[in-house]
DNA sequence: CGGTGGCGTGACAACGATGACCAAAGGCTC
DNA sequence: GAGCCTTTGGTCATCGTTGTCACGCCACCG
């Protein structure tokens, strides 16, 4: 049996009153005699009439979505972001549409393209490297999460990511690391340049040899960190203390070691996993919580399609280094030496 | 500077024709004289014309967009399976929303009618507990995935719980195991009742004590599984092995087990997790492949979406036990007896 | 040479809801 | 008791796009 879906014409109808009316009873506007809209509410309620949000997005020129844009929906860190804004926008009557940049400048172009396209009343966006510079002449808020985008001046939601490096060679070194190797993302996303930084200025501070054999930029995902990571153990001299500023590349950094039993060199992560308290030793991290991010994206976001003024200033959320471990082991002789 | 946003008469005026025909160059249409559609298209390229996708939706009566229901976007399962889907959808130039029931039935199917509402293309649900008759009465194209949804006949994409959770109990026993413990998700979402039978088939079949001191039902996160765990292991007979029906489960045993320095208990997990070929010992697991789930999925919802008469078979994708370690121990003593 | 048919094009209405504006009814003041 | 204001309801137009239908033109055929 097919059924006809329900108009606001037939609720009209059932109540003996005209669409306007019924209309206004469901956008809760108050000048309705209080009869009129117990009748349409009935209508409403016997035939399940649901109002259509594509007829209605037309007439208003928004849509009541808000869309997001990540490098890798799978990725945990992103994942949580995205669950978090999702619980946000849930009891606002908002939906979320997402997409992924899939590290791609043209796609996450054409990906912004058609999410403006779609009218979505909002936008998140942890933008990859494409210049942003049209998003100024587009009246749509964004807010952008975790770097900070090229091209346009526009307030970002991040963590100290220079701080949270700085504070990890600190800490490496305070263990008489002096060999501290470094992997990271590609660096054409400000993230991993900025912790880059954060590594080199410590580094410097503390007047330490910064080796191009360990340093390890480019590993996308876990399994290049990997096989970086055995080559840097391959080394005449190999690093006692590794860094590793993303989570992704912390798993293949983690498996490498492990693979090697080389888990008497120190390790600490730029940002938390799963199983990283269950390890032997536990992985000493920096907290790097996408909750919080999230949070205060959305409250932001939130604020601009309420219509409030553009804030152009940055969200630096605190980053703390949780000590469970790896990264408070002290400098290990070479496996072959020790003997 | 505010822009006006370029509408379609824009186009049609630059080009010199008329809004129809610039219309049947953008989706297409052959019956345009060659130059009429250069002229069109060279004004849409220096206007920067793009379609408004909600007049668009409002007219032809759906929206280019699938939805996704998860119980928890950001449970690494669902992420993966996200993750594929949003891969296969935007070639075809569809958008993904995505929402969570947040393991609540009325949440639930209010999340469903928000769907509906916006007039989805199709919907991809993980059902929770909703009686899901109402669906009957539409014409959305859905598809169940992971899980037989309650009050409705339709095809569902899952893996063979049962036969799965058959397989680890009988390797466990093929080790010498007879006290097997099972830490399960609620039993009201059927997956977890499956994987359940399956365990009980087993045990009954090798003739094995069901000790209900042994059951651990109802375990809706890592945290409740690891109490679990804890409660089991000082139980005056403790378990031998312990099969985990979940991932997220599984991360509170083997918490559990770490930090008592358990890890001679045997233990098989249904579903893998990023880091259990790290940990020693390795974890063995049921692989349950997230993606392989979603492109089924997908790929029989793009067949209804294209106009093909729903299917009501099930596809079930095939599951296989990873032996890595922690599920071929043989049975340990317990520690107070080994001394 | 006139009819016919195909091709390219355009005018118009429609999708379903809501904003702007107006009208009728009832209560109030003076 | 008349006029004014408030309350309540309705009419019409509109958001931007696309389906329907019809028209003008040319070529081809009998």
């Amino acid at each position: 049996m097919t059924t006809t879906p329900i108009r606001l014409r037939d609720v009209a109808l059932a109540a003996g009153t005209s669409t306007k009316t019924a209309s206004r009873v469901i956008n809760g506007d108050p000048r309705v005699a209080l009869d009129t809209r117990q009748r349409v509410q009935a209508a409403v309620d016997s035939l399940g009439y649901q109002v259509d949000l594509m007829a209605r997005s037309l007439r208003k020129g928004v849509d009541d979505t808000v869309g997001i844009i990540v490098p890798t929906i799978g990725d945990p860190f992103f994942a949580t972001a995205i669950e978090e804004i999702e619980q946000m926008a849930l009891p606002r009557g908002v939906n979320l549409l997402v997409a992924s940049n899939s590290r791609n400048p043209d796609i996450e172009r054409k990906v912004v393209d058609g999410l403006l396209a779609r009218r979505v009343a909002g936008l998140i966006i942890t933008p990859y490297s494409t210049d942003y510079s049209f998003l100024e002449r587009v009246r749509t808020p964004v807010v952008f999460l975790d770097r900070h985008p090229e091209g346009i001046d526009a307030g970002v939601v991040l963590v100290d990511d220079e701080a949270g490096a700085h504070q990890v060679v600190h800490h490496l070194a305070s263990y008489g690391h002096r060999r501290i190797a470094l992997m990271t993302d590609g660096l054409t996303i400000k993230t991993s340049r900025l912790r880059r930084e954060g590594y080199l200025r410590a580094m410097n501070e503390l007047k330490l040899p910064i080796d191009p054999d360990l340093q390890a930029p480019g590993c996308v995902d876990a399994a290049q960190a990997e096989a970086r990571t055995h080559i840097m153990l391959d080394l005449p001299s190999p690093p006692t203390a590794i860094f590793s500023a993303r989570s992704e590349t912390s798993l293949g950094v983690v498996r490498a070691l492990h693979h090697r039993r080389r888990t008497d060199i120190a390790f600490v992560s730029f940002g938390d996993f799963a199983t990283a308290d269950v390890l032997i030793p536990a992985i000493s991290v920096i907290d790097h919580d996408p909750r919080l991010l999230a949070r205060r994206a959305m409250e932001r976001l939130a604020d601009r399609m309420d219509g409030m003024a553009p804030d152009h200033t940055d969200i630096v959320v605190p980053v703390r280094l949780i000590a469970r471990g790896s990264g408070e082991q002290p400098v290990a002789e070479a496996l072959g030496a020790a003997s």
